[in-house]
DNA sequence: ACATGTTATGTTATAGTGTAACACATGATT
DNA sequence: AATCATGTGTTACACTATAACATAACATGT
């Protein structure tokens, strides 16, 4: 079940990043619109030549256009990129203004998890604040296991 | 003074190289001593192809070597890779057993902070084990300004 | 209509980051 | 000596990302 689509979200998404382009006076182009659709048909991030791999049935587009459709998506809150997978995920919730998002990150299956946390916000900020240290976002990575994967590494090396 | 040599610390930490790596039953080798001594002489981030151009002077080493010492620097603690910069960093503090550390990488200067943040820590500590999630390390990185180049940029766009 | 400015894409080439694969050497263990 | 684990050399390659420049498409004011 981890390989479904969400096919059903889409529409919406397309009419969220519509509104948000509009209001910063750009728009949510077709091929922006097509890079947004593979990243919501995955649940798990995607790296800049997969999405293309993705489109090159239907489409050629060259690295540079996946990258700049990308970087608009990132612009407009949308997608992330996760640093330590240099990979793009599709941001499963609108994210709030000063809500602090957790993306756990599983080294072994490579599945996603957003986690909002007020509590690690609240600790955050405080000691960012401490260091005078301004974050450019409130989303930070956290990789490690996820429970399925320590189920099954706990099974195959039993102890 | 950003550009301060550390290389008062080098004996110390060539010792705790030595330490760790016997424990493991490896050794800090020359190759090894050598990208180590590159990142303690720099108070910032670098590439590995920035390590490669430092240590071409005196000697020649392909990528790949650069890259062999790094992961085991990384191994023994040592070094960390920031994940946003693709960069490698000396740790300044040996880090302690549970002790959450908070890499503070500024986008404008490249400085690094390094901060411990028992708060961080424990609140962390709950949202991950609420989420059946088990970190690969403590460490985290968290992109922003540091406050010399906030003061910098106000000073350029009063407001 | 025309000029002007901004947004968006096309095209080509190139830079930057990281590994695979295999051979060889070195040192410890038995 | 035979064996095994560690460490390095060498070559070639894969993957990730951007520079530079041209062109198109669209809005806005005159
Ligand atoms: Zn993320
Ligand atoms: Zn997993
Ligand atoms: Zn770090
Ligand atoms: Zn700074």
């Amino acid at each position: 079940m981890a390989q479904m689509t969400r096919s059903t979200d889409l529409d919406g998404l397309i009419a969220l990043g519509t509104a948000r382009a509009r209001s910063r006076r750009q728009s949510l182009t077709p091929l922006r619109t097509q890079v947004l659709a593979v990243l919501a048909a995955q649940s798990r991030p995607l790296g800049a030549y997969d999405i293309q791999r993705a489109l090159s049935a239907s489409k050629h587009m060259s690295p540079i256009s996946i990258y700049r459709s990308l970087e608009f998506l990132m612009e407009i809150g949308l997608v992330h990129r996760l640093a330590t997978q240099s990979a793009y995920v599709l941001l499963k919730r609108p994210p709030a203004e000063n809500e602090t998002l957790l993306c756990l990150v599983c080294r072994s299956c490579g599945e996603v998890d957003e986690v909002s946390s007020p509590a690690v916000g609240q600790t955050l900020g405080s000691t960012l604040a401490a260091a005078s240290f301004t974050p450019a976002s409130r989303l930070m990575e956290v990789e490690g296991d996820c429970s399925d994967c320590r189920r099954r590494m706990s099974l195959s090396h039993p102890g």
